[in-house]
DNA sequence: GAGTGGTCTAGACCACCAC
DNA sequence: TGGTGGTCTAGACCACTCA
């Protein structure tokens, strides 16, 4: 055994830009290297559902070791931004595959048997922005979005109402048209067709009344109690891309979450 | 300070074991050294806010490198098991500490201000488990559960009508004067006096209307809609020990939930 | 300063997949 | 058979806490 020479391994160099940079206090190589990598997502330089490359071309590319690769990809699958499979590869999250329909539903019937839900278009329609919601997806009030309608049928019954805000600057070729000769869900559409993926969202969720017209629309007597539940989705750099307003008739399905 | 001489990286005897018990497919040695501090903990080795061995003597102690005993603590602390604090040790999860009061209540109110909230005992009585309650918490029907009712304030106001179940035998000493004189979590109290600590939950909710009484305790009117959130908790192997429902005021708070 | 968790590396080998 | 992710190790050093 002889002993180790010198510092073999020149972690200081990146190390010094992480304390210059670094307000907190102190950011570790892998985490720089994730921030690349989160760089390279945003700038579009992998699309949903590619591969990115191998963590050895990364850790060349870096200058680190893969295991500092490793560590970095380890946080972004975590997040869910990315998925390894042994064998063949780390891939971009997607919405577009079929696997499970909708990735952010939480929604499930109550005999557990996975009943696929169908869609029907209400309505779309581009407008001005009122003020709330302009606040919360960060526009100013008046600009362009567009909103749609739908209804999500399960059996037959209609079962949730959506209204969905999107900023109208993002998605200037999205027409009624184009929604309806689309298949899949629909963050797969504005992920491969318009390139903005959805990555995280935040959800409150109360108990309202149901007013008239989406009682009628639910098929339920006005003043029903129906879930309502307010999501804001992000794309990369925690940037709000769609605001979504869902009432579900939880009578035979119901909204689960999962504690720990 | 004599390391276990012998066989340095007994990776082999393991693995066997592995392969022969492990229907699936292949256990990384990690993983079964995270089972075994799994098992230390549903013994009470170490207790709700203790804290565990270093990594270098659970390494040393289970014939394994430091690093593998890492990845191990890794995953449990990313169950939320297990609480990493850099320079002072690797703690079993608790309920008991002050520092978020319910980890398990997912309500906020509007202004996010975290108010505090404020207990009020309705009741609770010994009695013999309804059927649909017995089946749930992997009961028989009669078995003894114990039924707790209360309610939660938030600025005076009611906002949370909980009925709560538990089995009869793990909480023999669970009295209404027990409750009225605890401070601290629930879920503190079932952790430190009867060493029953709550992994794990799962959440049902619906949009409900209240009833006559539970409207009157939550001071709105009959009909009105409540959030209806059913909660099945766990304790360690995955064996449900409390039956919770919990009606929701949602005027001025909300469930939050983050999608990722 | 001693002890704990946290980072980083280098290298060997294993499991899985596709060609 | 070669490439990819996955595991395991050993050893050095860093960051944080506390006596």
């Amino acid at each position: 055994m002889s002993p180790p020479a010198a510092p073999v391994h020149p972690v200081t160099p990146l190390n010094e830009l992480a304390r210059a940079e670094a307000a907190p206090s102190f950011s570790p190589l892998y985490r720089q290297i994730k921030g690349l990598i989160l760089k390279g997502l945003q700038a579009g330089e992998w699309k949903a559902g590619e591969t990115i490359p191998s963590e050895m071309d990364l850790a060349a590319r870096f200058g680190v070791s893969q295991g500092t690769v490793r560590k970095a990809v380890d946080e972004l699958a975590a997040d869910n931004l990315l998925v390894r499979k042994q064998g063949k590869g780390t891939f971009v999250a997607t919405h577009a595959e079929q696997q499970q329909q909708y990735r952010f539903l939480r929604l499930t019937p109550d005999g557990d048997a996975a009943a696929s839900l169908g869609r029907q278009l209400l309505d779309c329609k581009r407008q001005r922005a009122p003020a709330f919601i302009a606040k919360l997806m960060q526009l100013r009030a008046g600009d362009p979005v567009i909103e749609i309608r739908r209804l999500l049928h399960s059996g037959g019954q209609p079962v949730v109402l959506d209204d969905i805000w999107l900023p109208g600057a993002l998605f200037k070729g999205l027409t009624a048209e184009r929604l309806l000769e689309h298949r899949g869900p629909f963050y797969g559409l504005l992920e491969t067709e318009f390139g903005v993926p959805m990555i995280r969202a935040q959800e409150k969720i109360r108990a309202v009344a149901a007013e008239e017209d989406a009682a009628a629309l639910l098929q339920v007597a006005p003043g029903s109690p129906l879930l309502s539940v307010e999501r804001l989705a992000f794309t990369y750099g925690d940037k709000p891309v769609e605001l979504r307003r869902g009432l579900y008739n939880t009578t035979h399905h119901f909204y689960r979450n999962d504690l720990n």
